[in-house]
DNA sequence: CTTGACTCCGTACTATGGTACGGAATTGAT
DNA sequence: ATCAATTCCGTACCATAGTACGGAGTCAAG
């Protein structure tokens, strides 16, 4: 059993997903559903274990399913500069989301700290600025 | 019209928020339903458009709704440090996406990078990258 | 040749934060 | 008094990424 020839529970096991995520990445179109041998039952090869850890490892990346959906298009490597565009946008992406936490991380930061050096407590700082502009 | 005493269409455009959205407030419990003029329509006040801004303000900060919850239960300001312990587990939990975020920065501007040097795309390292390992 | 484990398939449900719809009632303005 | 706009209320639906369920079929071991 050299991880070929599996059924969706080993294929399931060997890459370490739910075994309804395979279902629903096969529902999606990212994964392609093998032929029934006539009213049998269906046969994973390795080939499927390397999609759907690309799958992971991409959407690990901050990719979306339908993102990942993209890439898996280009799953040939011969269409670097496509690929690329898509990473360069996500990059975009991601470094405005940086700017935005480190925005929420320093208000965060100062709430915190005037709640701590607040003795009296007369109105919570914190709440206060929630309340207040 | 002095922002009292508006039916909730108008609250929703003082606050600046969906007509919905008031009510998925009240369903959620954030927000106080006003009693009933017996078959008639309820009436709000200058108070829920502070509520909702609070609402707003807090998830801005990266709260989920539930957690505005238990804000709003303090928001007499006399509870300054549950406030206070909210705030720095949120302040954490925002950090830890901050480091995540900035790994996922790094890896895709190097993969951009290389997909930017690379000539002949024999293959294509960003796919490479999620292929392998 | 039966039993238990697994698969197949469709559908429904989870969480999160809303948005949309439709019929009945009510309100404000003319 | 009438008419359009608004409200009320319940329910259904959106996206995202799965997870769960249940009945029927199949497969392998004993």
């Amino acid at each position: 059993m050299h991880k070929q020839d599996m059924t969706i529970g080993v294929l399931a096991r060997q890459a370490g997903v739910n075994l309804e995520t395979i279902r629903y990445y096969q529902r999606r179109g990212l994964l392609p559903e093998p032929a029934k041998p006539l009213g049998g039952i269906r046969r994973y090869s390795a080939n499927d274990i390397t999609r759907i850890q690309f799958i992971k490892r991409a959407q690990h990346l901050g990719f979306s399913l339908e993102e990942v959906g993209a890439l898996l298009r280009l799953e040939d490597g011969a269409h670097c500069s496509e690929a690329r565009a898509i990473a360069v946008e996500k990059l975009a992406e991601v470094r405005k989301r940086l700017a935005g936490l480190r925005g929420i991380e320093h208000t965060l930061e100062k709430l915190a700290n005037q709640c701590a050096t607040q003795k009296g407590n007369v109105c919570c700082p914190l709440i206060a600025s929630l309340l207040e502009n």
